[in-house]
RNA sequence: GGGGGUGUAGUUCAGUUUGGUUAGAACGCUUGCCUGUCACGCAAGAGGUCGCGAGUUCGAGUCUCGUCACUCCCGCCA
């Protein structure tokens, strides 16, 4: 028996052809007489008919099918009679009248019914995950990020990009997340790193003289797991030379646009929109905004700063910060729904959400008696004032307040449901600061990483400003998430130093961690960037889940287990005994 | 490390507020009937460690404490 069509391809053309479909059994309709079977592939369903008019025989052995049996069948394709047609099926014009069956194999009760319509929990799921992803829903996930991965190939082998594979087993990096680590048997007591990313490799393979690098690769980082975050993941890693970032950022764009007119068949804009990083924080409180919607923020420390209202005067006189957040007419927003957004808030460390509701002839509000009308007025002004909204203020260290209300708006959008899920919204953030001061090991620190250029512009802060120091990093945030970043690298040896100096790695330090880089920038290193896109979380917007987990065939659960396969599991002793490795529980 | 949610039949849930007879429903499953269904229909039936462990009580799915699993978030994630 061998298969002539798949169960999505036969149509009313057909009929009469002889042909072999192979599959699972999706559904049983057994009416004792005639018993209806829809049989589905990887591409689709179409009914078979066991009638005992055709064969006794076969209709006898039909009675032993079930759900998820797997069988191939020989028969004739027919046309349905007029209105036993089903206009809800692709397939729904024909069916086929079979004539021979084979039972390739049984198949238990699945611990789930394979149907959309039908929940599991997501324990069960994990656990029996080769039944979930027979669904449609993640098996339309996996073949779209198939359809991703094919275009991205497409793209960048069409513009030059070389696949390049970098090492698994390598040296562990200081800073960065935790590293996964995995014991060397050859060299016991010795431990390589899995790669948070393969980001020296490829400066090295810039150096070796490939200009254009790409890679699909794994990703591995020891912390704990998001919706969006998980132990292992997958980039879009590349790297180019003799370019800066606007070519960077083009040749993305386009890789980007690509992408979505082969999976999603929609047409993104030409270019992206871009924000230097100050703005965004200014204009939405976080680096990675959501543009699907408004409520933008607004300072008004200034008006604020001689206020009878001390708590916000009083946070200005000590650098704090007071912003503020319209959300246009929702006046009618109840005392318990304030509640919820001031625990809201709480969250990220605001110590309170102040609010005042505009009403037609006066302002609601437990704070409104402390402003002057001087002041009312230029908060009026300033914020678009119109009866019938409410305001919110956060008044606090600045990068609390920004914080804070950042995600206060998005929450707004949310709960205003001013967000939709059929929007793409994508826009560069540029230029982050090149350092930031870790206040608890009073030093300062790379938000992206320590290879990252500064502004040409910048450079001579390093001795004297490295706050404000801006650098040629780039991140690509698409509906408030973000979903890629990158920047130009330092290719010079001397600031490269400098860099690490700042960061309070002295010299021997960096030839003991990063000798080896530092040897290559001096050994001929042409300039050269790149970016990094986050496979899992693009395809999850894509996709439109929640969950990067249901972009993954295989992923993790919160706590990094695979309930499949009861990974992490214990080492057998002589596997121990091999690596030198010896367990013991710490004690907590 | 911290905060929130969930855990009852194979599956999804109700029941927990206010402790009290035999723990229910739907889907699935099994058996029988049924020749035009497509979430077929009809009839009958099986199926329970109420996550686990202590405790309170005459009595615990329900109350208390602990613990485990899944999940969302904070911290963490260059």
């Amino acid at each position: 028996m061998k298969r002539t069509h798949t169960c999505s391809q036969l149509r009313d053309t057909d009929i009469d052809q002889e042909v072999v479909l192979m599959g699972w059994v999706q559904h049983r309709r057994d009416h004792g007489g005639v018993v209806f079977i829809d049989l589905r592939d990887k591409n689709g369903i179409t009914q078979i008919v066991f009638n005992p008019v055709i064969s006794g025989n076969v209709h006898g052995k039909a009675q032993e099918l079930r759900n998820e049996y797997v069988i191939g069948i020989r028969g004739k394709v027919a046309a349905r009679p007029g209105d036993m047609r089903n206009p809800n099926m692709e397939t729904g014009a024909i069916e086929i009248l079979v004539e021979e069956l084979k039972i390739f194999s049984q198949a238990k009760t699945p611990a789930f019914q394979i149907d959309e319509r039908v929940d599991a929990s997501e324990t069960v799921r994990l656990q029996y995950r080769y039944l979930d992803l027979r669904r449609p829903q993640l098996k339309k996930n996996i073949l779209d990020r198939h359809k991703a991965t094919m275009a991205i190939r497409n793209y960048l082998d069409n513009n030059g990009f070389i696949d390049i594979e970098t090492p698994f087993l390598t040296k562990s990096t200081p800073e960065g997340a935790r590293d996964y680590l995995v014991p060397s048997r050859v060299n016991q007591g010795e431990f390589y790193a899995l790669p948070q990313s393969p980001q020296l490799f490829k400066q090295l393979l810039m150096i070796a003289g490939f200009e254009r690098y790409y890679q699909i690769v794994r990703c591995f980082r020891d912390e704990d797991l998001r919706a969006d975050r998980q132990p292992e993941f997958t980039q879009i890693d590349m790297e180019l030379s003799f370019v800066d970032e606007h070519e960077i950022m083009k040749i993305a764009e386009e890789m980007i646009r690509n992408l979505f007119k082969q999976v999603l068949g929609s047409d993104l804009a030409l270019s992206f929109p871009q924000i230097t990083y100050d703005e965004a924080i200014d204009r939405f409180g976080l680096d990675r905004p959501d543009l699907r919607f408004g409520l933008e923020l607004c300072n008004v420390s200034d008006i604020v700063k001689d206020a009878g209202f001390k708590v916000f005067a009083n946070m200005v006189k000590n650098g704090g910060l007071v912003k503020a957040i319209n959300a246009k007419g929702c006046a009618n927003f109840t005392r318990k729904q304030i509640d919820e957004l001031t625990a809201f808030t709480s969250i990220y460390k605001a110590k309170g959400l102040a609010w005042i509701k505009i009403k037609e002839d006066q302002w609601q509000s437990p704070i409104a008696k402390f402003f002057t009308d001087d002041e009312k007025n230029a908060l009026a002004q300033r914020l678009d004032l119109e009866p019938g909204d409410i305001v919110f203020f956060v008044a606090d260290q600045p990068k609390i307040t920004n914080e804070a209300l950042g995600q206060l708006r998005n929450e707004l959008g949310r709960r205003l449901e001013l967000i939709s899920d059929d929007v793409f919204e994508f826009i560069w953030v540029t230029q982050f600061p090149l350092f930031d001061y870790d206040e608890t090991e009073k030093r300062y620190h790379s938000p992206h990483h320590p290879f990252t250029a500064p502004l040409e512009t910048d450079i001579d802060k390093l001795t004297t400003a490295p706050l404000e120091i801006k650098s040629r990093a780039y991140d690509l945030v698409l509906n408030g998430i973000e979903i890629g970043g990158g920047s130009i690298r330092i290719h010079d040896t001397k600031l490269q130093e400098k860099v690490f100096n700042c960061l309070g790695i002295d010299n021997e330090e960096a030839q003991e961690k990063f000798g080896f880089l530092l040897e290559a920038l001096a050994s001929g290193a042409p300039p050269h960037g790149g970016i990094a896109f986050g496979l899992d979380r693009l395809m999850m917007i894509l996709c439109k889940e929640d969950s990067i987990r249901n972009v993954i065939a295989f992923p993790k659960t919160q706590k990094a287990t695979c309930l499949l396969t009861d990974a992490p599991s214990k080492a057998a002793p002589a596997q121990l005994q091999e690596l030198a490795i010896k367990v013991s529980k710490i004690e907590g």
